[in-house]
RNA sequence: GCGGGUGUGGUGAAAUUGGUAGACACGCUAGACUUAGGAUCUAGUGCUGCGAGGCUUGGGGGUUCGAGUCCCUCCACCCGCACCA
């Protein structure tokens, strides 16, 4: 190191002792440059030592950067790594970025920045940040996932995917060419349909099948393949939701209502690999509880499917049951609300209760149904008959039957399952008891070690005999068959999102043709504009030139419903301009000013609203696309504005709407003030696509009408037709008007297809139907292209293999260094992703080696778990208040609302005001609190500047007391002591999991910078044992950094320098140094990290009072230490005068000969509890030791007097007297 | 609700196979050195008791000569539950 020439030759004490001291920042500075100099973590395909392949699992690269919690991991693999490349092997330890994803595409919505800069600007961040800690990566492999260059060859699987089945026989998955040929030879006899069972068909059948009928028979076999799903649907976000994104129906941002509504899904048949999966376990090195949990999520359980006829009708209800020995104990059926056949067996009594339960579990989450502990239902006023003893069974529904489990519906067995029990209880069903006297009539009996009652045929038997006595009826009978069913779905595989991979697939006549390899990458287009497109569809379904492949007939040769012509031929209708802009389409002004509203602009200052024929060829983008799609914000701008007309009707508008509501008229539903694009209707019924207006006075400043005009002329384009009364005719004559409109709503016939929100809502229970026809992409001639993008999980599924070879350009990965690296030896991460990421990438490469690209069928050899740096989260209670600054309390009185420590108040966090509280629980974020003793406390000061920079506080303001004794809190002062001060407030705290969305992250550069990345490294590890959770806490870092001070300081002294000497070592010294390289290398190898760290810290202070700085016990402690604290060892290495690196020395070896004991000090217990110690050699003779044992003092005090029972000896390890 | 994990001093934790509970640190207390100390060093530090001793690994029960460790049961917290990645 060049730094250190000059000051030896000044030889200038005081410098010395400057540069002398343990200076973290040059030291790593040096140690890294040199690294990147020489190269060192260059690793190469072709190597004579044994091949180590360890991972980390892909990180996605978070606007808030890398925090606390990430390195935990990264450390440990890269000790790991270094350890082993010391121990001899050629290590490929490679990181990238899993770049695709929501939150890129959420800010970009928010902010309107490009996903692409802002993962390129969080890349950088993330890289900059890992390169701090000295990580040892080998970055000339890194890769991201939306690079083109790597999810071509992601698009390239999915074809391989789409283009598979799995064939049952083989079990392995074959191309669909073999199958096809298979149907032409003797249909699908030897081929059960994975999608439908039902499907069978002969060579015949299929070869006169159409193409399209072929290929969606096809679809049900494809390992990649397109079908019906449903999810989360907020229409005011024109978004789907994560379960955990809605609370109590409404959206957790911004509270807006969610429904379910079915989309066109892609999925993974990942059910078809579900035994394979299992299998697979058995073979590699994961924790038990991992294992337990994939196993769990498969769920794989064998019972038996039947069917009930339902009584009066054509239907059938088909069940899965794991206990078919119950099926005397059949009391009641329950459906799930969203089960196809409710509708169709449900009475005219029952009707409307129906109606109201389903629309009441239609809001609910999965997850919230699942955990609800209130039992709910409603009976469908059908029944169901016993298909053996024809017995009369009620069918029910509820929310407990979910329609994604099995077939959705249940047979009820009270007697023997605790939740059916409730449910008997609570509906008073009468309750069959089969299990005799072992059933109380208190709770089910579910155990299996009874003998059959009341069962008819199956009487006396056990249950396992009875189940598959059962089902040879059943079988014999036409009824039903035994069936393996599992818990786990097929895993939906497309988002409604941009920032995504494109599908590489394009529609033609509703069938799904892939493009050919040669067009691969199909590159995502560059948006300006993230808004969703119509249907729920993604935000790519609005790029017109992209989406459509072929040219569209002519308007007048097809109508009018699509605007087909070119952009720059449409620009001229449409107006481009925002909402805002536009003025009169969304007033702001009050309901009186709305009425007679015009701009007040003049016509050349809003000139470029109505654009100007002369201008359009600058028009690149598609008009209508802007129009459908403004910009996010004016989207929400547009949905705040309908929202607030909602609340503030004119007289006129609120007598219509109460005429309209209910579907009052023609039983059509009308919506008011509903969104279209960029225009807010008064009144629209979106079946019929009828406007109905209504207007104080009609426009007449002449490019208001232009505009007007411009606005009707593409709705008309759109299938929509307008109505337009005025506030008179409505107020003398309602009736008439009312006719008029239900004239119109007659009259008129809708193509069902275009701009139709939600297809589905046609249903009369709001829920889609499986049978209701769906829009297919593509139908009517054109060549469309798929317009969802693949999920975060796409990329991620086979990353590992492309480290193995990332710049091929020609396959995914050369064979050659895939038969090299193999399986990944470890793999590192948390348990968050036991069921999502692990089980995938186990499909994909159980598929890519069925198809003979790779030649491992598990990914990941052994996998170690992480646990999580916790976050501390600072949480305050909301008091929700309206506009005018009311508090809205609502409470039930069942509980009551005293223990509030909440102190904000937020106005725009729209809740739930139906549930019985207006308070909710909010974060603030950490960057804002101050921590007073132990307690986070947010000042008024603090709380000011959160309003200004978070909309989420816009109206933030602290209660009062005068608030507090509204709220019903009455023994509250206001002073120094206490939750509440005059200067702040003091928050809840909650340790939670680390996250953006938690606002509640520590990033790890301020402790690098105070501290050295060696310190950080040691102390992350020195926190514990890597796979337990724990809160970020730096208390203790001191510690560990006095530690290196101090391990530096053997080296180097302050004053003197240059320490170390020559000397021959001691026995002592010897054996303090063999130790810790033993227990080093036994605690690296089984990430014992923590032990390992403390081991360093204890041979340090044991050299220090042996006074040591010989060279024999230092040089080897550096290599030693490499792997933990690399910066501070390069340094040291070379100070003593090695040439290279210290990243490619060996480890040290530990000899026996100095670690060996030959005595023993051993506790002596009284009854098991230690009196005292005696030393006795290790190979001292067991009587010797007992006699000496029984002549001891304290031992004979203890026996006072009396001959102990037993004397236990044990070698090595303890002596204990039984008295 | 289902599945998984974790509970040991004031704090992070250690105890690899059932064998001295609290190693190693943080913090705290006292002292030394020093112009100074957020540097360094020394001593003490689970609780309780003057002491001998007693108590102590989330609570309760069990197995064992001996249990933090094994078994049963209860409690608390954290993670996952399919569109966060």
């Amino acid at each position: 190191m060049a730094t250190y020439k000059p000051f030896i030759l000044l030889n200038l004490r005081t410098i010395l002792a400057i540069y002398m001291e343990y200076n973290f920042e040059s030291i790593e500075r040096d140690a890294k440059n040199k690294w990147k100099e020489q190269d060192v973590y260059k690793v190469s395909n072709k190597s004579d030592k044994p091949k180590f392949y360890i991972l980390d699992m892909f990180p996605y690269p978070s606007g808030a950067g890398l925090h606390v919690g990430h390195p935990l991991g990264y450390i440990a693999s890269d000790i790991y790594a270094r350890y082993k490349r010391m121990k001899g092997f050629n290590v490929l330890h490679p990181m990238g970025f899993d770049a695709f994803g929501l939150p890129a595409e959420q800010y970009a919505l928010e902010t309107g920045q490009h996903p692409v800069n802002t993962t390129e600007k969080n890349i950088a961040r993330y890289h900059e940040q890992l390169d701090n800690i000295g990580f040892c990566y080998d970055w000339s492999r890194e890769f991201r996932t939306s690079d083109k260059k790597y999810y071509r060859w992601t698009q390239w699987i999915f074809l391989q995917l789409f283009n598979s089945f799995l064939d049952r026989k083989l079990q392995k998955a074959v191309p669909i060419s073999t199958l096809v040929a298979a149907f032409e030879q003797e249909g699908n006899t030897n081929h059960t349909c994975p999608g439908d069972a039902a499907i069978r068909f002969t060579a015949a059948e299929w070869k006169a099948y159409s193409e399209k009928q072929q290929q969606d028979i096809l679809m049900h076999y494809r390992l990649a393949f397109c079908g019906y799903g449903e999810v989360n649907w907020c229409e005011a976000l024109g978004t789907v939701l994560a379960n955990d994104e809605v609370v109590n129906g409404v959206s957790e941002r911004g509270g807006h209502p969610v429904v379910k509504k079915k989309l066109r899904q892609w999925y993974l048949r990942i059910t078809e690999y579900a035994d394979r999966l299992l299998q697979g376990l058995e073979t590699v090195d994961f924790s038990e509880a991992m294992k337990e949990m994939q196993r769990n999520w498969i769920g794989k359980s064998v019972g038996a499917q039947l069917s009930f006829k339902v009584q009066d009708s054509a239907h059938t209800i088909a069940v899965f049951t794991t206990r078919p020995d119950t099926i005397f104990g059949v009391d009641f059926m329950v459906l799930a609300p969203e089960h196809d056949l409710v509708a169709g067996i449900t009475t005219a009594a029952q009707q409307q209760q129906v109606q109201e339960y389903i629309d009441h579990v239609k809001s609910r989450s999965e997850r919230e149904r699942m955990a609800e502990k209130k039992i709910s239902g409603c009976f469908t006023g059908a029944y169901a008959v016993h298909p053996f003893t024809g017995k009369t069974i009620p069918v029910w529904i509820s929310e407990y039957v979910l329609a994604g489990y099995g077939t959705g519906a249940i047979m009820a067995v009270p007697c023997g399952d605790e939740r059916d029990h409730k449910f008997a209880q609570h509906f008073n069903i009468p309750i069959t008891n089969i299990v005799g006297e072992k059933y109380t009539g208190e709770e089910a009996y579910s155990e299996k070690d009874f003998t059959l009652v009341n069962s008819d045929f199956i009487n006396g038997l056990l249950p396992k005999e009875a189940a598959a006595k059962v089902i040879e009826r059943m079988l014999a009978d036409g009824l039903g068959a035994a069936k393996v069913n599992f818990k786990m779905r097929d895993a939906a595989f497309s988002r409604q999102r941009y920032w995504g991979e494109p599908f590489p697939i394009k529609w033609k006549d509703g069938i799904a043709y892939p493009l050919d390899e040669s067009e691969l990458p199909l590159e995502l287009p560059y948006v300006d504009k993230y808004g969703p497109g119509p249907d729920g569809e993604g935000p790519l379904a609005n790029i017109e030139e992209w989406v459509n492949l072929t040219p569209s007939p002519s308007p007048r040769e097809r109508g009018t419903d699509i605007p087909n012509t070119s952009p720059k031929e449409r620009g001229a209708d449409i107006p481009n301009a925002s909402p805002k802009e536009r003025g009169n389409d969304i007033p702001n002004s009050s309901p009186e000013e709305r009425g007679t509203d015009i701009p007040n602009t003049s016509p050349r200052e809003r000139g470029n609203d109505i654009p100007d024929p002369a201008s359009e060829t600058e028009h690149q983008e598609s008009a209508t696309t802007r129009f459908i799609n403004s910009t996010v914000d004016e989207w929400s701008k547009t949905i705040q504005f309908a929202k607030q007309h909602r609340k503030e009707p004119t007289v006129e508008e609120d007598k219509m709407w109460q005429a309209l509501r209910n579907r009052n008229v023609g039983g059509f539903k009308f919506r008011r003030q509903h969104p279209i694009a960029g225009y807010i209707p008064d009144f629209v019924c979106l079946e019929k696509k009828l406007i109905v207006e209504i207007d104080g006075g009609y426009h007449n400043e002449p490019e208001q009408i232009k505009f007007d005009n411009a606005r009707a002329e593409w709705l008309k384009e759109q299938g929509f037709s307008m109505l337009r009364f005025t506030n008179n005719e409505v107020n003398q004559n309602i009736n008439t008007v009312l006719d008029t409109i239900a004239r119109e709503l007659v009259a008129k016939h809708t193509e069902p297809e275009q701009y139709n929100e939600n297809s589905t809502s046609a249903n009369a229970d709001g829920l889609a139907h499986s049978g209701t026809p769906l829009p297919r992409r593509g139908d009517g001639g054109e060549v469309k292209r798929e317009t969802n993008t693949m999920p975060g999980y796409a990329g991620s599924s086979w990353y590992f293999l492309r480290f193995m070879d990332p710049h091929n350009e020609h396959e995914f990965a050369d064979r050659a260094a895939t038969d090299y690296w193999n399986q990944v030896d470890i793999y590192i991460g948390g348990t968050e992703h036991a069921v999502g990421h692990l089980l995938y990438s186990r499909m994909w490469t159980k598929a890519l080696y069925d198809l003979g690209f790779i030649g491992f069928d598990e990914p990941f050899k052994k996998l170690v778990n992480q646990g999580m740096i916790q976050g501390v989260s600072g949480i305050t209670k909301v008091v929700i208040v309206n506009k005018s600054g009311d508090l809205i309390i609502k409470d039930n009185g069942t509980d009551n609302i005293t223990g509030i420590d909440a102190l904000l108040v937020d106005r725009d966090f729209h809740h739930d005001f139906n549930s019985n509280y207006t308070i909710v629980e909010l974060h603030i974020p950490i960057e804002y609190l101050e921590i007073i003793s132990g307690k986070y406390f947010l000042s008024n000061e603090n709380l000011n500047r959160l309003k200004k920079e978070s909309y989420r506080f816009t109206n933030a303001r602290f209660l009062t007391l005068e608030d507090y004794k509204i709220i019903g809190v009455e023994d509250l002062t206001i002073g120094e002591e206490g939750e509440l001060r005059r200067d702040g407030i003091f928050l809840a705290s909650l340790v939670e999991k680390m996250s953006k969305s938690k606002y509640n992250v520590v990033n790890p550069d301020e402790i690098i910078a105070q501290y050295g990345a060696d310190t950080f490294r040691m102390y992350e590890m020195f926190l514990g044992p890597l796979d337990v959770s724990k809160p970020w806490d730096t208390k203790g870092i001191e510690g560990v950094h006095r530690f290196l001070r101090k391990f530096w300081r053997m080296y180097n002294d302050d004053t003197k320098g240059w320490i170390v000497t020559a000397e021959a070592a001691t026995e002592a010294e010897l054996k303090a140094l063999h130790k810790t390289i033993k227990k080093i290398e036994q605690d690296t190898e089984r990430f014992s990290f923590n032990t390992a760290v403390s081991q360093f810290m204890i041979v340090v202070n044991e050299l220090n009072d042996l006074n040591c700085h010989k060279r024999s016990i230092l040089e080897p402690l550096v290599q030693l230490i490499t792997p933990y604290a690399p910066h501070i060892a390069e340094e040291l290495w070379q100070q003593l005068g090695n040439e290279g690196s210290v990243v490619a020395a060996a480890f040290p070896k530990w000899e026996e000969q100095y670690v060996a004991e030959n005595s023993k000090l051993y506790p002596v217990a009284i009854n098991g509890k230690t009196r005292t110690e005696l030393e006795f050699a290790l190979d001292a003779f067991e009587e010797d030791i007992k006699a000496t044992v029984m002549a001891n003092e304290i031992v004979q005090k203890w026996l006072e007097g009396k001959a102990p029972k037993k004397v236990i000896f044990v070698r090595g390890k303890m002596i204990n007297v039984v008295l």
